[in-house]
RNA sequence: GCCGGCUUAGCUCAGCUGGUAGAGCAGCGGUUUUGUAAACCGAAGGUCACGGGUUCGAGUCCUGUAGCCGGCACCA
């Protein structure tokens, strides 16, 4: 006998071998029609798998969540089946359950064609109609190799002979196809339903390894109802409206072209943004005890074999011959600049920490395939800073960072999506006792300092420390990493900086590389999609715009203009002979958040017709209260803090 | 860089199976003086991304290159 305790609390015993659907049938009938998997001591199962022995039970049905992660799971299986059966002699590999679909990836010599797609849809929905039984077979390692390997399907046979010898290999069958895979899944194939469509096509590399071959990977999304399909489908068309390179053309903020590929061309508009922001976070770092500096854009060559950037990355750098023979490289970051200056005159342990900022302009040879919009750019200027400081100040530097980057993206309305600490890499500087406490400290303090989980990445820190990354989302939910603190135990040491500690002796302080908007382009660009264009009034590029309703009033509309210029407002003046209608259009359309309309009424009464972006109707204000009140709207978050502060 | 797709007027897009280009908006010139999301008229605007080929004839078919888009890989 085995003994469930149920979510309610209460406990049943149940023959051994009874099976998810044995539980759920012994409950309602309705229930075990409901049933689509079980979950037991936190495990998910398949519903006709004999239980394994007893504990917290639970039966999912269509609507937990971690049923349709299953569905998307098994869509991607239907998928696969609908492939093979289409495209004889096509290889199957593997094929998840990810973040509102799945996709699967095939090895197959002919590309797919976007026209494929739909046949494909229209076989998997078949194959939903046949309801097939998903059946878990439990096989003989060496037999299933054998298996996969005389059918011809060379990646499954590798992934079970690369599987640690004590694992069980399971099967899961649904009519003539089947499939290796750990599970679970539905009952049949019916249960994934017709919620599901294929998205996109796209080339990806064995194992995730650029050296192996490339398969062909087909993506789709997958819902437990048509209804959430349709609001995924439409959230995902908002989305694309909100696309950073489609707001910074309407808006006329920017363009790249060809003959500068990755880097942008900035408009008036686009550059007023810019300097808003950095203005911004300049006086961040101010009040947070930064100084500021300016290091060259091109340095020698000698300096980078130095720093151990030339030998990694030197093939990512833009570099120059002078005529007198010099080799010169344009910085690809800031951090040996700032070592120099650092290293000029002599340094005391009093000086520590030492936060040194800059806003540097890096270029990087980013590969062509890499760049995305002012996301990924080859000329980008990173919010960069460096904090010399002495080890045992790196918990206080990086918490005191961690409060400054929450506080900054909540100015601009962000939320951090994750936060990830990368790890050890396998080629590296420094003991493992120095990556140990390292990894440590920045766990310690970043934890304490965001209110979530802090997500590990194996191997994935630079090759001088561990690194926290701050990741943010753009419209359609790509994460961006933007903020990042990095601990760095090696530029000290290579480019010989060093502090007089308090004995007198020379020391070396450790570095952290931190960053808060990380690329002030990349910043931007989410910005622009966080607001979806329509900035707040402190971050608008054209905070008003005093539209004349008819010639009359021009004069008092200019009036009115300079004096919301002279109040520091960015301010544009517009007397065209249209009709307000037209204007009021097409200043929304530019997502000007203030219209202020004049004609005879308003010159006559010294007033202004005030229009809201988004808002319908206008208010009538006196014309110092408008001055006073737009004003007043427009100081930037941190300026307003400070000023309640008093 | 790799796989797939796209590239027609400033922008958004038509252009069927090959017969040398079309709309709306913007811009320009007029008329209109207008009250809160598009007034009216007119003229103009294109080496159909670039190069090569097939053809009597190519925006359309083939091929090479570039850029962009979607992924993958990369990201100091």
């Amino acid at each position: 006998m085995i003994e469930l305790i149920f979510p309610d609390g209460s406990r049943r015993a149940f023959d051994d071998g009874a099976s998810g659907r044995d539980v759920a049938a012994s409950i309602a009938k309705s229930l075990e029609k409901r049933a689509l998997l079980v979950r037991l001591d936190g495990q998910l199962l398949d519903l006709d798998r004999p239980l394994p022995g007893g504990g917290t039970f639970e039966i999912l049905t269509r609507e937990s969540p971690d049923a349709l992660e299953v569905i998307r799971h098994d869509a991607s299986h239907v998928l696969a089946q609908a492939v093979q059966e289409l495209f004889p002699g096509t290889q199957v590999t593997i094929g998840p359950a990810i973040d509102e679909g799945f996709y699967y990836d095939f090895a197959r010599d002919e590309p797919f064609s976007l026209d494929d797609l739909g046949a494909i849809e229209a076989r998997m929905a078949e194959i939903v109609d046949r309801d097939e039984k998903i059946v878990r077979e439990v096989w003989d390692r060496n037999e299933a190799i054998a298996h996969f390997r005389d059918i011809g399907e060379a990646y499954k046979a590798e992934i079970i002979s690369d599987l640690p010898e004590d694992e069980v290999i399971t099967v899961y069958r649904q009519g003539d196809w089947k499939d290796l895979c750990l599970g679970p899944h539905l009952p049949s194939t019916r249960h994934v339903g017709k919620a599901f469509k294929l998205t996109k096509l796209a080339g990806a590399y064995w194992r995730g390894d650029h050296r192996n071959a490339q398969l062909q990977r087909i993506y789709g999304t997958a819902w437990a109802s048509e209804a959430d399909l349709e609001a995924y489908l439409r959230r995902i068309e908002e989305a694309e409206r909100r696309d950073h390179r489609r707001i910074g053309r309407a808006m006329d903020l920017f363009h790249l072209q060809e003959e500068a590929k990755g880097m942008i061309f900035w408009h008036p508009k686009g550059w007023t943004l810019y300097r808003t922001i950095e203005a911004y976070m300049r006086r961040r770092l101010d009040t947070d005890g930064y100084v500021e500096v300016k290091a060259p854009q091109i340095m020698d060559r000698g300096l980078w074999e130095k720093s151990g950037h030339w030998e990694k990355f030197g093939q990512a750098m833009f570099t120059c011959e002078t005529t007198e023979g010099e080799e010169l490289a344009v910085k690809p970051m800031n951090c040996p600049g700032h070592v120099q200056i650092f290293n000029f005159g002599q340094k005391s342990y009093r000086d520590l920490p030492l936060r040194m900022a800059e806003f540097g302009a890096c270029h990087r040879y980013e590969p062509s395939g890499a760049l995305h919009g002012i996301m990924r750019l080859r000329a980008f200027t990173q919010d960069d800073a460096h904090i010399f400081c002495r080890e045992d100040q790196i918990e206080a530097e990086t918490t005191k960072f961690v409060k400054l980057l929450n506080s900054v993206y909540s100015d601009f309305g962000l939320d951090l999506h994750s936060v990830k600490l990368a790890l050890r890499p396998e080629i590296r500087a420094g003991s493992d006792e120095v990556w140990d406490i390292a990894e440590a400290k920045l766990d310690r303090a970043a934890r304490q300092a965001v209110n979530m989980e802090v997500e590990p990445l194996p191997g994935e820190g630079a090759f001088y420390g561990p690194k926290l990354e701050f990741h943010l989302r753009d419209a359609i939910g790509r994460t961006w990493q933007c903020g990042t603190l990095q601990l760095d135990f090696v530029l000290p040491e290579r480019l010989d900086a060093e502090y007089v500690a308090e004995d007198g002796s020379k020391q070396r302080p450790v570095m952290l590389h931190r960053a808060i908007c990380g690329s002030m382009e990349r910043f931007l660009g989410v910005a622009i999609e966080n607001y979806a264009g329509a900035f707040p009034l402190w971050l608008a590029p054209t905070q008003a715009v005093v539209a004349s309703i008819t010639s009359d009033a021009d004069d008092y509309a200019r009036e009115v203009a300079a004096a919301l210029k002279a109040a520091g407002l960015r301010v544009e003046l517009d007397l065209r002979n249209e009709k307000i209608n037209y204007k009021v259009r097409e200043h929304s359309l530019a997502k000007t958040p203030v219209i202020a309309a004049v004609g005879r009424r308003e010159a006559e009464g010294r007033a202004v017709a005030i229009r809201r972006l988004g808002a319908e109707g206008q208010t009538v204000l006196s014309l110092d209260e408008a001055v006073a009140a737009l004003a007043g709207e427009a100081v930037p978050p941190d300026l307003a803090r400070a000023a309640l502060r008093g």
